[in-house]
DNA sequence: TTTTTATTTCGCAAAAATACGAAATGAATA
DNA sequence: TATTCATTTCGTATTTTTGCGAAATAAAAA
């Protein structure tokens, strides 16, 4: 029985998917993918969830690469990271297709 | 400050992020796209994982409706579900694109 | 300097995910 | 019928995720 780990490639896909693996992260990313950036306290006013939680969710996306945060006070500005954003479009979408 | 739930689209969206969110099911997605079915216990082989544990991601899979397993006395012959990993693309594809 | 504002971190709890080996299942074969 | 084979389910343990409110932080405004 052969017991080979995984590729770099399917940890860092497995890793963009936990990423977007619950409804308010999805939520925020069509957020920050329409409109670049937006700060934590306006997202948090149409969100269901606790502002602390929502904390969480956003460092679970930095922690991803997906995005980045921008202090102007006193207020925190999350921007998408355009080129981590993009490489999992393309990784997902090459995944999706098969064609490696 | 207002509550609202998340979409329809939202949740299903991550629910199948979440079906994505672990390498080995990034692995067997891959296997069974590219050869469309395969027996569980040939798959168990080439994993680094115990058969009742894949059992076990084998089960997450087919809970999110991307795979079937197909009763083949006396082994079990696992297919991918084509329309909802159509779907899964497409809605991918959407939710990267942003064009709603 | 005190207060206000925006956000995070802490402390906690509950639920879900991951993993294993042992036991159970269910059908084919000896 | 007893055995074998492939796979799942059970029981269990550990870790991770999700969530909240209270407290901490840090900078601007009063």
């Amino acid at each position: 029985m052969i017991k080979p780990k995984y590729t770099e490639r399917q940890i860092k896909l497995a890793r963009y998917a936990k990423a977007l693996s619950h409804p308010v992260r999805i939520q925020l990313m069509e957020i920050l993918s329409k409109q670049s950036c937006c700060y934590s306290g306006d997202i948090a006013d149409d969100l269901p969830i606790a502002r602390s939680t929502l904390s969480q969710h956003l460092s679970e996306l930095k922690d991803a690469g997906l995005i980045q945060g921008e202090f102007n006070p006193p207020k925190i500005k999350y921007c998408i990271k355009r080129d981590a954003w993009e490489e999992a479009r393309q990784m997902m979408k090459e995944f999706f297709e098969g064609d490696k």
